[in-house]
DNA sequence: TGCTGAATTGAAGAATTCTTCATATTGCTC
DNA sequence: GAGCAATATGAAGAATTCTTCAATTCAGCA
């Protein structure tokens, strides 16, 4: 298999890798948005909320189009709801494990 | 909604944000496998590649197991093959739009 | 015990990514 | 056209992540 395959994979989450950008690719689940809203919800300033608007166009997750004086974002494909949803099942596991994990640490401090 | 949880999931696809471990999670996705056989498939240093497994180890991502003189990985949950599925389904439909893209600058320049 | 192969760890510099601030662009509205 | 709100861009220092090299651990075996 090709190396630079695994390299656009790499870049691929590496995009996934933010904190806010996981937020806005959440809220744009429900539906396009406008950046003064998508600012609303999300703790960040207007010109890093733009920096990580960026990423996302640039490689493809968002698009944007302009309406009037905003600019509405949304999901470039909705199977990025899919990926989503993949990853939150993984984390509950692992976060359901750690907690297993963490019962049988106390059962048996208690011991 | 929590900030750490959106902290976690970056952190997360942050992991999966690095050829070498695309690549290992590719591998393990037939089945358990030693070092030695990873290190045979993956052009990298040894200890290249073991940074890279310890990064997938602290986040849970694979387990290791010592078998003999050599230690054996393999996925932590399968649901990490639907994971890569899903982002292989989205890359695929974005190399699909570029080249489609391509196709329309090409019959434009062909005008 | 001492050696060897397999794998890991620690640490340092290089490279990349983040955050922030200042500045620029764009389209309304007056 | 001037002013204003919304968004984007550029650039610099801070913070994080990568790569590499040397050193270490550990099991198996002579």
């Amino acid at each position: 298999m090709p190396v630079p395959l695994y390299q656009a994979k790499a870049d691929f989450f590496r995009t996934l890798g933010h904190p806010v950008r996981i937020r806005v690719l959440e809220l744009l689940r429900d539906g396009p948005r406008p950046v003064r809203e998508l600012l609303g919800e999300i703790e960040v300033e207007a010109s890093n909320l733009s920096q990580q608007l960026a990423v996302l166009r640039r490689t493809g997750l968002v698009s944007a189009v302009r309406e009037g004086g905003s600019v509405v974002y949304s999901l470039a494909t909705p199977d990025i709801v899919d990926l989503l949803a993949a990853a939150r099942r993984i984390l509950t596991d692992m976060i359901t494990g750690q907690g297993e994990l963490l019962a049988e640490l106390q059962a048996e401090a208690a011991e």
